[in-house]
DNA sequence: ATTAAAATAGTACATTATACCATTTATGTC
DNA sequence: GACATAAATGGTATAATGTACTATTTTAAT
């Protein structure tokens, strides 16, 4: 949109100081939700390559390239400059503001989440980062851990209020879930998937076993009945019965 | 929380430069949602004294004084000067970043949104703010509309992206009320009130008539059964037959 | 005393969620 | 090829919830 104004107004704008108020930095940081190649429910951490916490395992993200690019576009930027993607399902999540959350100045963290199949996340170290890996979510009465096939990192380990950050993203995956067509996001390919795939992720998602005829009636009845998802004409190969394969239409969720 | 870390790092952090990166502004803007004195859902509106959008109508809100306290912190600030009240129930709703939101410089809009009961609000003009006034939402086909006995504001004539903060705040209102506590906030007292009073906000809320019966098993059900609210020993002196009072526990909601 | 207003009590039905059983269609093994 | 196994699909039965509606009670106003 241009501005359209008076001349006086015009003449105020030009000769305003923007540096009247002192501004707090502003950074996107991105909770990557993916499902292990065991479906467990997973996030992308980066090791921090830079002071403050240094060495220090964090999520994804960076600072606002201010005047150039909007929230949801350096949100985009980072998630590509970190895992590779470029079209992702992503929603922000939440604003956290409190004056120390960063040891060098106040430093504004537009948090957001994103929904990504691991197959396409290209995991890459990059400016800040000196490595980066994708870690299954576990609980034990400290609170979160974080492991891969090489470590633990417990929650009390990670860098800024990222552990606050990423608790209040599974929150948010577990309430979306019932109501939003998150679930799709994490199909291998949402062109040609089955139901019991898609029962899969809400099953890892809800951390419960979901029964799956009823599964199906429901999604039968919320899906394919109101055209979101088209019946293919082709089955799966499996072991036992064949599937009937799926595909999303629309949207495309990815 | 104080920042550990060793002597390295404390030196690279005193000689950190805090202008590295070009900065955003940051405010906060408030959506003050209220029950008019018949019961239609209604928000608090300012007229700006100041440059961009001087004279037009916008959303309550200011900059975050940086360093000096939190988002939080600042939407309650914002929120007393501009209402006068102290301890409201407000939620953060969303953060808007479109570079080109504000004519001067980017700023981010951290919105937030909040409930309080009418007669607690006392408008006053502020800084800013050369009026202030409290209008009832209404809709027709150009869009949203915000009228009181005086005048009526159409969506197109507010200041900034405020049209759109405002729908937002509408959509997730309408989408809260049914599973959070909202409700109770704008109650006139929750110490004392009726179940008519709370299904009333309901329905203003919800924009449609509930069946009063029904809604009274499901209060005692969702309320009363769980212990969020105890009936007390008294009634209301009504034109009808007197309805038991209930009185709200815990968390206040205020 | 009568009427009207409002709260309260209860009934009937539809929809949805949950648990569970039975059948079908494939694979792999002897 | 018969048979066990795996997995999807097709059902039924019950519980929980939401919705519509009727009836009764208790008060104020006339």
């Amino acid at each position: 949109m241009t501005y359209q104004c008076s001349k006086e107004e015009r003449a105020f704008l030009d000769k305003y100081d923007a540096s009247k108020y002192e501004r707090p930095s502003v950074t996107t940081d991105i909770v990557v939700f993916t499902l292990d190649d065991n479906d467990r429910l997973s996030i992308l951490l980066i090791k921090r390559g830079q002071f403050p916490y240094k060495d220090r395992w964090a999520l994804p993200g960076g600072f606002l390239h201010t005047g150039k690019e909007s929230l949801d576009d350096c949100a985009r930027r980072e998630l590509k400059e970190e895992t590779g993607i470029e079209n992702a399902f992503f929603s922000q999540l939440y604003t956290f503001g409190a004056p120390d959350r960063d040891p060098r100045t106040t430093v504004i963290s537009v948090a957001y989440m994103a929904l990504i199949p691991k197959h396409r996340i290209k995991v890459k170290a990059g400016d800040d980062a000196k490595e980066a890996g994708i870690f299954q979510i576990k609980y034990d009465v400290d609170g979160m851990q974080f492991s891969n096939s090489q470590m633990t990192i417990r929650e009390s380990d990670l860098a800024f209020d990222h552990a606050s950050v990423i608790r209040m993203a599974i929150t948010r995956l577990r309430n979306r879930i019932d109501y939003e067509d998150d679930a799709f996001s994490l199909l291998r390919d949402p062109n040609e998937f089955t139901i019991s795939e898609l029962k899969k992720i809400h099953e890892t998602i809800k951390n419960k076993t979901l029964d799956l005829p009823n599964y199906r009636k429901s999604f039968l009845r919320d899906y394919v009945k109101s055209g979101k998802v088209v019946e293919l004409d082709k089955n799966i190969v499996s072991k036992g019965k064949p599937a009937k394969l799926y595909k999303l239409l629309g949207g495309d969720a990815s």
